[in-house]
DNA sequence: ACAAAGCACCTGTCTATACATTTTAAACGC
DNA sequence: GCGTTTAAAATGTATAGACAGGTGCTTTGT
């Protein structure tokens, strides 16, 4: 609760796809997109019902239930009283944190930085047309990031990212932000599936998580969808002794 | 889709604590209660919103928010023109559908069985207690079994039971039905936690399974609850090279 | 100066109404 | 009898209005 003023709202409706859905949804998305491109801040404080509805001129109970839903969805926090602010925590990774692993190292308290071994643009083979799950031929990126917890190895993310989705990847400075980050700002996922399994990893990769070959290591393999398109596929190796998932469910 | 005729709604708000909280958490609560205890069958149909309006006398937009909210959290599917109808599956197999690895096996087409290794009656002790995470010197029960697919090792399900909640657990015949299934039935889980980690094996457990020393396995720690009080506590292992572990999320 | 009351603003809920869209079934025309 | 139209019912969304309750600032009274 640090911010007081609320951030303007002429452009609300910017950069958003006129595709019809209904005003509520318009309403999330656009502000899910304020939040997870950065413009609003974590704790800032958003423009109450009353001035999206001065701003916007819909009805309260519209604006109501856009924030009442990404309320439940975790971007947001609400005080009766003192108003709606962007929340800590992200939605998705209410059940798995590995999204984006900066933040959970810096949740842990613990320092992080990371290492970008590779970066590469390139047309999609078939076989990583086949990961991505789309149709050859997409210009592709190409990524290995190393990630580090107080300077021991504790993922190597590599990821597939559909260029056509995200045209300045290649770009990125991601020492300052996570691929993640980047993504979720250009094409905010609307679904994903992951795949987690126990592998024994390559030597290569042994070396540089700094394990022996012997050592266990999670596995997931998760790919990310914006509406019909698909973003990015990734895979994250972990090492069994440092690392483990969390969930939690309930009804 | 199967039953077309509603149920009654005149017990609707029976056996509900009359805490003070909005109508809309009432009807949320009552009915997530019906389907949790069974009155209300899957694919069942439900009272329609206009009929509830009828029966309770509340307006059709607190119906609309509570069956809306129900949706999203799983426990319902609405088809417009259709109604309402209780959901196929679980809230908490939507990732993780290794609870009852015996459905998962049959779903596969594949044979399964299982060898009940150890079954037996205790005073907690502290370390289990504390996995619980219950007050000491509850009783509780502990099994471990092997679960086969095809006549293959896939999981060792080794298992910390609430004997107070589940009192018959030790005369349960678990060739008939598995453990999940028996403890679904007597205390139905409202929430859960699962830690997932690639570890390898004791000696022994890689015996069971029959597989090699060096093979990592994925194992699940999982915790469920029903209302406030622990059910069970389980460890389950699966050799990495059998099985893996799908989770798919949307908004 | 200081405490109390008042007030503005915010979220939370509930209601009543309206219209759109989808589906099924009944009524109708031939 | 069969295809078409119509109607009813259900969900989906949007609006306007009302009141409750929480928070913080301002005004008022002493």
């Amino acid at each position: 609760m640090s911010e007081i003023t609320s951030p303007n709202l002429a452009n609300l409706f910017d950069d958003l796809p006129d595709a019809p859905q209904p005003i509520y949804a318009k309403l999330k998305q656009a502000i899910s997109l304020k939040i997870t491109s950065g413009q609003w801040q974590v704790n800032q404080r958003i423009p109450s019902e009353s001035e999206v509805v001065k701003a916007l001129g819909v009805s309260r109970m519209t604006v109501n239930r856009a924030l009442r839903e990404l309320t439940a969805e975790g971007f947001l926090v609400r005080h009766q009283g003192l108003g709606t602010f962007v929340a800590e925590k992200k939605a998705h990774s209410a059940l798995f944190e590995v999204h984006n692993i900066a933040e959970e190292v810096a949740a842990r308290g613990h320092k992080h930085r990371s290492e970008l071994l590779v970066l590469e643009s390139a047309k999609a083979t078939v076989e990583e047309a086949m990961t991505l799950g789309v149709r050859t031929n997409h210009g592709i990126f190409r990524s290995v990031v190393l990630h580090f917890e107080n300077d021991l190895p504790i993922q190597i993310e590599e990821r597939i990212v559909n260029a056509n989705l995200a045209p300045d990847y290649d770009k990125q400075d991601f020492s300052l932000h996570t691929s993640y980050e980047y993504l979720m700002s250009v094409a905010p996922m609307t679904e994903g599936e992951h795949l987690v399994e126990a592998i024994l990893p390559s030597p290569i990769e042994c070396e540089r998580l700094r394990i022996k070959a012997s050592e266990p290591c999670l596995q997931i393999k998760r790919r990310t969808w914006a509406g019909d398109d698909i973003v990015t596929a990734a895979r994250l190796l972990h090492p069994g002794s440092r690392f483990q998932l969390f969930g939690h469910f309930g009804r």
